[in-house]
This record gives structure tokens, C-alpha cells and sequence, in this order.
RNA sequence: GUCACAGUGGCUCAGCUGGAUAGAGCAACGGUCUUCUAAACCGUGGGUCGUGAGUUCGAAUCUCACCUGUGACACCA
């Protein structure tokens, strides 16, 4: 029962009266961009197609049908019926569910416990974790929050690239340079040094590649030497990620590499002939996708017997849909792979899969360094760590400026510090690209993480200090002051936020909503004094623990923490 | 060249299942802390919604063409 409801349910009443039986009310009917327009308003433009009369003279017609007693106030305006609803029930109706349901506000049960898989994150080993990582990470991680929330259970996986051409090009650049101490000392930034170094090489001397490939397919037949140093690679990287993934809080529920799906290729391939899907090209085999639409087939064995890409993924994706029996299955992937996901679809439902269409590619927009792609083989990457203990610092910073005497200061500096990264990269629509630049990132001030957990930060801080707002107490009518009901207004649309969130698999709807909410409270804690020892403070109180519960809970979606204090 | 995505104030973006006067944040300028955390609030200036056609009572929103940017275009992932 959200806020239009009664004029939905009146607009349905009345509307077969005037003739009209089939309209979706609920769609039609707007919020006005000006409040002193109403609070809902209903278009009759599209009744006047149908029944050829001035949009005027239906609101007219309508507005007569209408028992206007349901409302505080309806008029019509350039052919809009405006609604203004009365405030009292329906505000306290709903401070009573957002308190009796606390965190379950919001839920919307679409999922019914089902199982899904979000592939997310997905860092290279022997490489640092850039901001592009970052971003498959939290938009993963916020989709499965959200996910969550509207009742599946979702199955965070992190898929790591562990193996292909460019390991044999690492133990290539270990064999000829490398340092076992060093690596031991400081292990992805040595890797690092060694891949990069190795690529500039071979941009002189092209035979280095085919060192490389040497080195590579030695892993592939299980070379003692190779395996070894692979391995040792592979356990240093992870470690290092894990410490990330602890600060940012952000836990999967399984790990499974590239190297992990090996032994699990050559039945798809086996699967692929059976099914006459597989045609030689150039020495390569393939899978024609030209009946599908697609330019070039896809490639799932090399001219020189090796697999690619596509050939794991179509074996991870046939692994897991076994293994969980997920009902949907989600990768969040950087959009410069749209053609890898279209194919990896097209050639699972030419297999005879017919959960292919449950496989939904989120892709996201890239980040650029002064308008260049970044690029880790040449050295132009954004290390997160930086990133990260830039804004831990300068959250301290502002820590002690303005609230010295702040307990825990250096969790609060991480939380804010890591809650301002992590909105940054949440706040704007997935498939934007964004150029990447530090003092955006770690802005405190606008429209920023930091800013709706100060919101919060501030409405925590009053309920501490009122006494006794926990001994329950009638609602009192407080919602004349337009400040205090467009706080109820935009409480109520948060279920609906959520439902769209993830329709669009797009944490972007709720961080934008979490900013408004935050606006809005602030203008309220601006024009009313909430502290105030009269018959209505209970009610007020009512509204800052709803606001600030649906704040924490927004936040927490986000994967960002709500501090109490900052 | 083909395909995909994008183009809205100086900058970053909302709005895009068509609807009333195109909204925020940053930056600039000017106000508000003896009163619940000024990481806040209020105000001012700033826009041919890439361009041109079309559909419509009505287009930032839909269609088409063009321009610009970015990405992808089989043996990388």
C-alpha cells in the first residue's frame, strides 16, 4: 500500500463509469516535477485519443465522478487532474511498517529463494588490482546486496584469470630476470615489473612472444618447473586480493579460475562435434554464428590445438548452471566484452541450452586516465591500494578537523574513505565511461557517499540523544509541514526504487536515491527542530529512525558501511 | 568500413515505457554555526537538450539520416 494507491484505486473506480475499462492507471498516473502541482497527477491527454474531447472537458467529466472527500484537495491544470492526498493516515501507516519491519523494508519477493550466480570482480593474478577491477566488484557486489533483497540467493563468484599466453610470457620474463626475494618482499609489483618489461621487449624483439607461448604450453603439459611457479604466483596474488576484498568488506562464495576449468573443456568440445556445431576455419575450429546475425564465427580452438576464452567460459557456464541450478546468471563485465557475451550466448543455445537467456550480461563503462585507456602491459594502470589510502587519508584528515574526539577514528577514516570510492563508482549510470581523476573519487562534499553517511551520521546523533523514543507512542499529526511529508513521500518510493534497481540491474537508481533521501532529511533537519520537548517529539523521532534506517539500508546495499558517528 | 554504446549549463551527470516552467552536484559569486554534527543549509548567475528532418495535440525522450567521441571487429582476456 504505497501513497497512490487511493488514487489509483479511485481513478480505476471511476474510469469504467466514464466508459474507459482497460487503462493502466498506475502507469499513466505521474508525480509532478513541482509539488505545489500535487502530489500525483493524472494526463488525460491519452482519454482524449480514445473518447475525442478536449483533454479539459475529460478532466472535467472525471473530476465530477471523483468522491473528492478521499483527498485533501483536486484540481485540474492544462488538462491534469492533480491529486493531493491527505497526509495523516498515510504517513503514519507508513512510520508504523518502516518500524515494524526495520531492515525488511524495501523487500520485494521476486526471487522466492532461488539460486542465481553473479560472476564478478575477476582480477588477473601476478597483476594489482586496478579501479577497473573496483568497478566489476562493487557493481557485483551492490547487484548481489540488491539480488538479496528481493529474495534470490545469489552465488558471488570470482572467476580469476589464472592461466593463458601471458603466464607463459611471466615465466618467460622470471626465468630470464627474475628474483625469487624480491617477489617474496613485494609479489605483484614485481610480477607487475616483469610482465611489463617483458612486453616492451617484445615490441623490439618479437621473437620473445614465441618464448612466451613456449613457456605456456610447458603449463599446459604439466611441466614440474612451470606448475611450480605458477602455483607460487598464483597463491601470492590471491593473497594480496584477499586483504583488499577484507577492507572492502566483500566476501564470494567461491573462487574458481581459468586453470579450474582445464579438464572440463573437452567435453564441451566433444559436446560441440556431437552436435555438428564445429567447422574448421583457417586451422581453427569454430562455430558458425552467421544464421544468428554475427559477422565472424566463434573461435573455440586455435589453429595450434589451444583453447581460448570462449571454450572456459562455455565450460564454466555449463559447470555452474549444474553445480548451483541457478536460475539466472549474471556476469559483470567491462562492455568492451559485448561480442564475447553475445557469442558465448548464441553458441550455448545452439548447444540446445535453453537457460542461454538466463545468462545476462551487465556490462559496464570504462575508465580512461587523461582520456587513454588504461593498460597494464604498458604500465598505465591505477592501482586501487593508492587509491584506497588516499581516501583513508583524507578522511582522517577531515576526522580530526572536525571531529577529534571521534572514538574509533581510523575505522570511521576507512569507512568514509572507502564509502566515498566506492559510491563514486556507483553513483553514475553502469555503462558510462568516466575518466578517472583522484579528486572526484575522494570528494567528500555534494552529491557523494560521504554525504549520505553524514545524513545519517546526523540523524543517529539525535536519536542518541532523546531519551525514551523506544516507548511506543501514538503518531502524531506533524505532516502539514511539507518538509516532514516529502521525507514520507520519498520513504514510501523505496520498495519501488529497489524493484527498479534491480529490473535494471543498476545500483546507480538506488545511490541516486540514497542522495535524495539524504537531501531531502537534510532540509528538514534544517527548517525543524526536531529536540524539542512537546507532544509531537515521538512522532519527529519516528521519522529520523525511518529515514536513517532506510539510509543505512540503501548504503549497506551499496556495500558501504553507516557509521553512527563520523 | 561494419556493429555497439554515448552526446543535456564551464566540468560530472539526472530526466529517456512522449506530457505542465529541462533538474542536481562540482566550480564561481553572495548569505547561514551562542540552538539537534556547517562533510550541512539557503540564494544568484549560467542550457539552440550534437545537427537536420519526420511521427504527434505535445519530443531531451520515439523514427530516420548525418556529425562527434569511445569501444569491439576470429587465433588476447
Amino acid at each position: 500500500m504505497s501513497l497512490e494507491s487511493v488514487v489509483i484505486q479511485e481513478l480505476k473506480r471511476v474510469l469504467p463509469d466514464y466508459g474507459i475499462t482497460d487503462l493502466d492507471v498506475a502507469q499513466l498516473l505521474e508525480k509532478p516535477k513541482n509539488s505545489d502541482w500535487g502530489d500525483f497527477s493524472f494526463p488525460t491527454f491519452s482519454l482524449a485519443k480514445i473518447k475525442h474531447k478536449s483533454p479539459y472537458n475529460i478532466a472535467e467529466d472525471i473530476y465530477q465522478l471523483l468522491n473528492k472527500n478521499l483527498f485533501a484537495k483536486v484540481n485540474i491544470v492544462n488538462g491534469y487532474i492533480n491529486f493531493f492526498i491527505l497526509r495523516t493516515n498515510v504517513s503514519k501507516n507508513l512510520l508504523l511498517k518502516i518500524n515494524n519491519e526495520n531492515h525488511s523494508f524495501g523487500k520485494v519477493d521476486l526471487g522466492h529463494g532461488k539460486t542465481i550466480t553473479i560472476d564478478m570482480s575477476s582480477p588477473n593474478i601476478a597483476k594489482p588490482m586496478s579501479m577497473g577491477h573496483l568497478r566489476s566488484t562493487v557493481i557485483g557486489n551492490a547487484l548481489a546486496n540488491i539480488e538479496t533483497k528481493c529474495g534470490y540467493q545469489p552465488i558471488k563468484i570470482n572467476f580469476i584469470g589464472d592461466w593463458g599466453t601471458q603466464f607463459g610470457k611471466l615465466l618467460a620474463a622470471y626465468k630470464m630476470w627474475g628474483d625469487k626475494s624480491e617477489i617474496d618482499k613485494n609479489p605483484i609489483d614485481t610480477l607487475l615489473k616483469l610482465y611489463v618489461r617483458f612486453n616492451q621487449k617484445a615490441k623490439e624483439d618479437p621473437k620473445l612472444n614465441d618464448l612466451g607461448r613456449a613457456w605456456f604450453k610447458k603449463l599446459e603439459d604439466g611441466d614440474k618447473e612451470a606448475i611450480s611457479l605458477w602455483k607460487w604466483f598464483r597463491e601470492v596474488s590471491l593473497q594480496r586480493f584477499e586483504e583488499i576484498y577484507s577492507d572492502l568488506k566483500i566476501d564470494f562464495d567461491w573462487y574458481d579460475g581459468e586453470a579450474f576449468y582445464n579438464d572440463k573443456m573437452d567435453s564441451v568440445v566433444k559436446k560441440l562435434k556431437s552436435e555438428n556445431l564445429l567447422t574448421v576455419s583457417q586451422g581453427a575450429q569454430v562455430v558458425d554464428l552467421s544464421d544468428e546475425g554475427f559477422k565472424n564465427p566463434a573461435l573455440i580452438i586455435r589453429s595450434d590445438g589451444a583453447s581460448l576464452y570462449i571454450t572456459r567460459d562455455l565450460a564454466a557456464a555449463i559447470y555452474r548452471k549444474k553445480k548451483y541450478h541457478s536460475v539466472k546468471s549474471i556476469y559483470v563485465v567491462g562492455s568492451e566484452q559485448k561480442q564475447h557475451f553475445d557469442e558465448l550466448k548464441a553458441v550455448l543455445k545452439k548447444m540446445g541450452y535453453k537457460w542461454s537467456d538466463e545468462v545476462i550480461y551487465v556490462p559496464f563503462g570504462l575508465i580512461t586516465y587523461n582520456g587513454k585507456k588504461l593498460s597494464t602491459r604498458e604500465g598505465r594502470i591505477i592501482l586501487l591500494n593508492e587509491v584506497l589510502d588516499n581516501a583513508y587519508d583524507l578522511a582522517l584528515k577531515q576526522i580530526n578537523e572536525k571531529n577529534p574526539n571521534l572514538i574509533n577514528k581510523e575505522e570511521v577514516a576507512r569507512e568514509v574513505g572507502y564509502g566515498a570510492v566506492v559510491f563514486h563508482d556507483l553513483k553514475n549510470e553502469r555503462i558510462e565511461n568516466f575518466d578517472f581523476k583522484l579528486e572526484e573519487v575522494v570528494q567528500f562534499e555534494g552529491d557523494t557517499g560521504p554525504y549520505v553517511q553524514y545524513t545519517n551520521a546526523r540523524a543517529q546523533s539525535i536519536l542518541r540523544k532523546s531519551k525514551d523514543y523506544q516507548i511506543k507512542k501514538d503518531i502524531t499529526d506533524i505532516f502539514n509541514e511539507d518538509a516532514a511529508f516529502d521525507l514520507i513521500k520519498i520513504l514510501d518510493q523505496y520498495p519501488q526504487i529497489i524493484f527498479q534497481a534491480e529490473k535494471k540491474y543498476e545500483p546507480s537508481i538506488l545511490a541516486k536515491y540514497a542522495i535524495q533521501l539524504a537531501k531531502v532529511f537534510n532540509r528538514y533537519y534544517k527548517k525543524v527542530k526536531i529536540l524539542v520537548e512537546d507532544d509531537q517529539l515521538y512522532t519527529r523521532l519516528q521519522l529520523v529512525r525511518a529515514t536513517s534506517l532506510v539510509l543505512q539500508d540503501s548504503l549497506n546495499l551499496l556495500g558501504i558501511k553507516a557509521p553512527n558517528e563520523m
